[in-house]
Order: structure tokens, then sequence, then C-alpha cells
DNA sequence: AAGTGGTCTAGACCACCGT
DNA sequence: CGGTGGTCTAGACCACTTT
């Protein structure tokens, strides 16, 4: 029948928890289809009810897309979903436009105790190092540090001085299997330093927007930290608060 | 038995509007409970699961708050809920503490056209314009500029040169029913312009991050324009993305 | 004890999609 | 057409709060 009941939470949020569990572990992978509700409902041996109880909250979470008529899949990071939910840069008028990138810098290092902290890692760890600027209409106008701990990104590695179109997100989940869930991000006013002001063709101390995030997988472990610096003379950071 | 019919939405979505539609039009009071869920379903001639999704959905909207065993209350903006979910800004540490306010200006104006259009006004609608300072843990570190129409808030005024303590968006509902329901904020890097550098004790050109927001009513009509100037040097604007 | 929201079930029917 | 998710219903029972 079902090996749930023993737990204090609620059947759907158990019911949830197994099919996150499913999707995390790669048991059913990105963009493929899951069962319909009624056989997972036979299978975890609850009522159709309460699967779509627990597929309502990994739909919220945006761990599956729900599709009428055509079924339930796994969610893959496509250019677009980054681009929409993780990328909040927009130019003044509002637009939303998809960056290039060209990677600076692409090194792999022991981590200092202070970005090891961050990630959650012991100081000596393997990370890898990324720096790369990116252009939004062909303007440089933003600056990016990446930070990506070598046990979860075995061989990590970016062509330095060539242009990519493509997302890191996108490239995270298709090469090494980390699929990132959420972000938290903190920003600063600060006054650009010499070299920095010097890539993006500003005065040194013109002001910058610095956003520092780290992402999280499904399991909501650390596994990204980047620090970006946005010139806002053509762009801006959207928050909604709701 | 109901008069919802002949509208295409699902019936969830329908009864979801009409209760709404009774928060907002103040039927039901801020803070006042709403009847029994069976109740409502009656006199609706809906079933009461789709009594419980419309009421799901409102809770989410953070509309009305459900208490097991209590009943369900209309939201009311409580200091803490204005501080948690419209003030973005923390300390280094993340942690989170009230400002006080201090009132420079208050005055009524007639709205210029680059005022009126935020918030969608026609050039020359009185507007009350407020600029004030805040206080973190005694240090002044924001300095803010609220724009508000008349015609939303007749009469409003705020003491000049008086501490404030209270959070606006409890004395907009209380004192002119004008509920806050959800914000967008734009933000970017300036330079300190030398009143406002003076204002919070800093170097001119010093670099600030300036949020600019649009607040919106029950019924999604914007009401408040604010631009928020903060000092990043020991504090910090965070956003979750998920 | 009475009253509230929270959980869980079972099933009918609708809307949409692909073949 | 068959299969999928979406809606809607009706009712039993549980957990919590107040009287």
């Amino acid at each position: 029948m079902n090996a749930l009941r023993p737990d204090s939470r609620p059947l759907y949020a158990q019911t949830e928890a197994i099919l996150m569990r499913r999707i995390a572990e790669g048991f059913w992978a990105p963009g493929s289809m899951i069962p319909p509700e009624p056989d997972l409902a036979a299978e975890l041996g609850v009522s159709p009810g309460t699967v779509r109880k627990a597929l309502g909250g990994l739909e919220r979470r945006r761990l599956i897309e729900r599709r009428q008529g055509r079924g339930t899949f796994v969610a893959a990071h496509t250019s677009e979903r980054a681009l929409f939910h993780f990328f909040r840069i927009t130019a003044l008028d509002g637009q939303r436009r998809a960056p290039t990138s060209h990677v600076l810098e692409c090194a792999t290092v022991a981590a200092s105790a202070e970005e090891a902290q961050p990630l959650g890692l012991a100081a000596g760890a393997a990370l890898h190092r990324v720096k790369r600027a990116r252009l939004i209409a062909g303007a440089a106008c933003i600056l990016e540090r990446i930070w990506l701990p070598e046990a979860r990104f075995p061989g990590f590695a970016l062509p330095v001085g060539r242009e990519m179109t493509d997302e890191l997100y996108v490239l995270y989940q298709r090469d090494h299997g980390v699929t990132i869930a959420r972000a938290e991000e903190r920003l600063a006013a600060i006054a650009a330093a010499p070299d920095d002001a010097g890539l993006l063709g500003l005065e040194e101390g013109a002001p910058l927007l610095e956003i520092a995030r780290i992402a999280f997988d499904l399991q909501d472990r650390p596994v990204e930290r980047r620090v970006t610096l946005l010139d806002t003379a053509a762009h801006r950071y959207i928050a909604n608060l709701d």
C-alpha cells in the first residue's frame, strides 16, 4: 500500500516530498512526462485528490509544468525560463533583452576562507572561478564573478574569449545535473574600482549596482555564488513585492 | 440560486472575485471575521470545496488570514506585515530592524507631467508630496520622497519634524481605506546629490541605492509612488528569486 | 461541548490535446 | 477517438480554539 503513514506531516506533503525526491534524483529526467495522476495515486496508495494537491505544490515551485490534455512534465531549464525568473535586469523602458556573455577568466583554485563560507565549503576546497562581461544590445554593462564548487561541477570550464549566448543555468542542468531552484540576492551601490570601470567604459568611482547572489539547488543546498556589477545608466534591476 | 453562471471563468475564480470585491469595498472590514466556509457556500450556491479553493487564492495574495479553529479574517496592515513584505532592507548581518521616520517636508501641490504619469493621473491633479529621512538603529541611512494622489488620500498630512514609528501603509489603510496589495520596484545606483549627501552625512557623489516604487491597491490601481535612497555602507536590499 | 478551518476521499463531468 | 489535466461536488473525519 503506502509506506507513508508513521509521519506527522499531512499525506499530501509526504506525497509531494516523495515526488520531489524522484525529480531531484533524476528518476524522472527534466523535460520528461511523469505518470498520470490516477496512476500515481494508485502507486502511492492515496486518493487522486491528494496527488493533485501534491502536484500543485510542485507546480507552484516550478519543478513541474502541467498542460491540460497533454500531461505533467518535469521542468527543464530553458533559456526563456532562466531569463524570466533569474535575470531581473531590464532596459529603462522595461524591455527585457537576452544578454550575451564574454568570458574573461576561468580557473580552478583552492577556496580562500572568504570564498568557501558563502557556499558552505571548507577553506581549501576546489572551486571554479569565472569572470565575464555581459552585453545587452551590444553594450557592455555587466561584469560578473562566479564561484562554483568543483564537487558539484567536476571538470567545469568555459571557453575564454568566445561569445556565449546560452544561459549558464541551462548548462548547469544539462551538463552537470544541477537544477537551480531559487536564489537569494543582496544589493548595494558601490563605487567602480579602476579595472572594473575600465572594462565598462566608465570613470573610476562611478556608481554601480552590486548584486550578490547565492543560488540553491532542488535540495536547497547552495551551489553557486555570483556577484554582478551593473551599470545602471541604461538599465534597472526590477523586483516585485507581493 | 447563484448569479454566477453566464461567465466563462471557473466557478472558484468567480467566487474569489466576489469575495475579493467585498473586501475591497469594505463590506468586510480589515481585521474582521468573514462567515464560515459552509455559510459562504450556501449563500453563493456553490459547494464548500469551491469556496475553499477561492479562499485559498485570497490567502495566497494575503488578502485574508485563515486560522484553524478560529475563523477566516480580512488581513489588516499591521506594522509587522508592512515591515516584512514591503520593507526589503536589512543590516549587513541580515537582521531586519524597524526604522523610524523624520518628516522633512509635506505639501499638497499640482502634479507636473512627470509626477502625474507614473500614478496614471492628469497633469495638474492635486498631489501630496512628502520628503522624509529614516533612521535604523539611530543612524540616518534612508531618504524617501513620496507622492500620493489627493483623490485617494483627501486631507492627507504628516506632522513635519516629529518622530514617527508607524508604518505608512498601516496609516493608509486605517485613515484612508487604502490597502496596499503589491508593489513594483526598479533599482539603480546613483551618485549622491549635494543636499541628499548632506542629509545622510556623506560626501557628494557617494554611491546610493535608488529604489523607485509604485504601489498598487486591491483593485490594482497605482496609489503611491516613492523613491527611496539608501546608503548601503551598512545595509543591503534583499530579494528572493523563486 | 460547540464551532472553526484542515485533511482526505470518491466520483462525475468538462476542456483540451494528439492521433 | 482515447487519454490527459481541470473543475465541481458531497461528505466523513481530524485538529485546533474558545466557551
